[in-house]
DNA sequence: TGTTAAGCGAGACGGTACGTCGGGTCTTCTC
DNA sequence: GAGAAGACCCGACGTACCGTCTCGCTTAACA
């Protein structure tokens, strides 16, 4: 039942492991994402070039470990309305994106994802997959009290609230606006009602 | 008033100017926007490379002039309702998106932007002013035919839109929803509408 | 007298060592003696690379002993003649670096010898012992027949004779001229002699 | 009848190129052959790596070049005797060997030329062109006063003194017996004389 | 018989150098 | 002074070896 490898050879040093993510998110907002190489995350981690290539296949997948990995541990909204749990699960979207790393990031990230076939299919799922998650759980609770149909697209919503965030915090401006979640969780709820 | 200057010397050559924007166009398509380089855009339009950083200040402003200079002439939609102006101009944000050329730079492009203090101001007058501009035309309408409020909130509802096309076409997936112009219209219409 | 250590733990493994001599005698001739690395030796060899370090300090040892571990066991010449001799004993040392695993070797071998100082003492004891021990022999047998003083400075023309084969081989050219024993040969035989 | 090439473009800095050469020559004996790495030299010569691939092929070449560039002048000597004019002649050997670089550098340099075949035909025209052209004259006046035959093989000759105190000096010894030069000369010339 | 020390294959580890490429600047000659 | 050409310094790339280390395991000699 075991699925661990045999493990030959001497394991790797899982102090290596966190050294690096560590030092590659520092650089990241210290330098911003464009300027970070592995060269300097692996001078600062105290570590050689090979340990991180071992690791990780380059550099967005290193960053995304590094910037993305806070354990998306948030519970999911239940206030009643299909309205307050978008606004609450967007205000989460906004801190989540709107965090130094992530800000210093996001832009680059995403592009560099975008612009690799295999990594691009991952986008999806690693970066909207827990708030996904929780919109449908939000939707199915709509559905029950009848506020929304049964088959309202997740995806588009999602694509359209996570673009909208995205927008307005990664490429557009500095500070998001401090109503945008509530804003755009009423017209996005309202949009999708059933009357 | 004149704002020529007194142009002492060789006068620049219109034709280096086109081709250079012709090479930058094609080998963006060819092997995307982080694979283009200045060099490679000055070896194929037979060009020194400082003619090209004489006219522009990096490959960001190059890449956005060589892309997205498509004279945007196409007329302010009036369906006679909110829901029909939207999803028609939606369908041409949609359609401008996935044109190769701006699919294969946009990520990128904007990532390159956003990472410039100086160049992130420009996205908004740069990329979304068109928009904008049929996007106020639009809503001035609606008004006037009593569909939304008068302070409805231009740039969320264009930050939503715009970057809801953009994370389905430029980051997630390759084929954007047929749908998707028509379905997201249809949702921000009833979402601000003003009853 | 014995000189063997207590041996505790477990004895190293004979087959390792002839595995490994035979791994770096092969790649040696197929790559070169530059494009050698220890990591390959083991590799083809089955072998850790630590089972290397433990027997051999380096890749000039472990390569010295793989190529020329030929017990060299060809009698001294006695052909009653020291011109003869020394042809006899000429064409042997050139049979010797001539062989393909000693051709390409030889120079950077005695280069990376001749970069270390502690190596560097061995070059005239590892690589010319054998023949200087023929060669006092048959100075020994020219001087009983009057042909040379009893002087004559055998690590010159010990020099001379390999300094020459190496040059002409090693070095210049891929196929030894075929007189070249004879010819050196009776150079120096009359370049030392009495009268 | 002007060989230069129409010489487009920026030239050649020859700051750049005597500060390489110089800080090469300056490595080498300072570190030796094998630690000299393109990219120290470089740093010393406040050089990019490019300038220095632009101009030679790898380090072989360029070592080369930085160290046995000595324009040869010495004359050709003339003292009346051929064992006088190879003593001439091989003391200038010795002496071209035991220079501080040329010694540093001589064994790794000759391993780096025969082991790449291009180079390898280069080693009798580069290194031993000048010394076969003296000694041409030498043997052209020798034959001419009845010393030795005419069709004395200078090739063989050369290989053998040339090959004689590259051994003694560059891998050998540490100091060349101070005889050398005279003892090798009496050698060669009593064993290639006519009688 | 059980302990203990070394050998062993595997591979991770911190370094250093490789040779190439792109960035943005400069220096030449020609138009 | 614009332009084509290309040299220049810089710094990052991803790879290859170096020689050492750390695993789990095996193999013997010693207690």
């Amino acid at each position: 039942m075991s699925s661990s490898p045999p493990s030959r050879g001497r394991p790797r040093n899982p102090r290596s492991h966190s050294a690096i993510v560590g030092a590659a998110a520092e650089l990241v907002v210290e330098v911003g994402y464009a300027a970070t190489s592995i060269g300097a995350v692996a001078a600062r981690a105290g570590v050689g070039k090979d340990t991180i290539y071992r690791r990780w296949p380059g550099k967005p997948e290193l960053v995304f470990e590094a910037v993305f990995t806070t354990t998306d541990n948030a519970p999911t909204p239940d206030t009643g309305t299909l309205a307050g749990d978008l606004t609450v699960l967007l205000q989460g979207l906004v801190d989540e994106f709107h965090a130094p790393a992530a800000a210093a990031v996001l832009p680059g990230l995403l592009a560099d994802f975008a612009a690799d076939p295999v990594l691009k299919a991952r986008i999806r799922s690693d970066f909207l997959a827990p708030s996904k998650e929780r919109l449908l759980i939000v939707f199915e609770r709509a559905v029950a009290r009848g506020e929304i149909a049964a088959e309202t697209p997740v995806d588009l919503v999602l694509d359209t609230l996570a673009g909208a965030v995205f927008f307005h915090i990664g490429l557009v401006g500095e500070h998001p606006d401090p109503q945008l979640a509530a804003l755009l969780a009423a017209v996005v709820a309202k949009g999708i009602e059933v009357r």
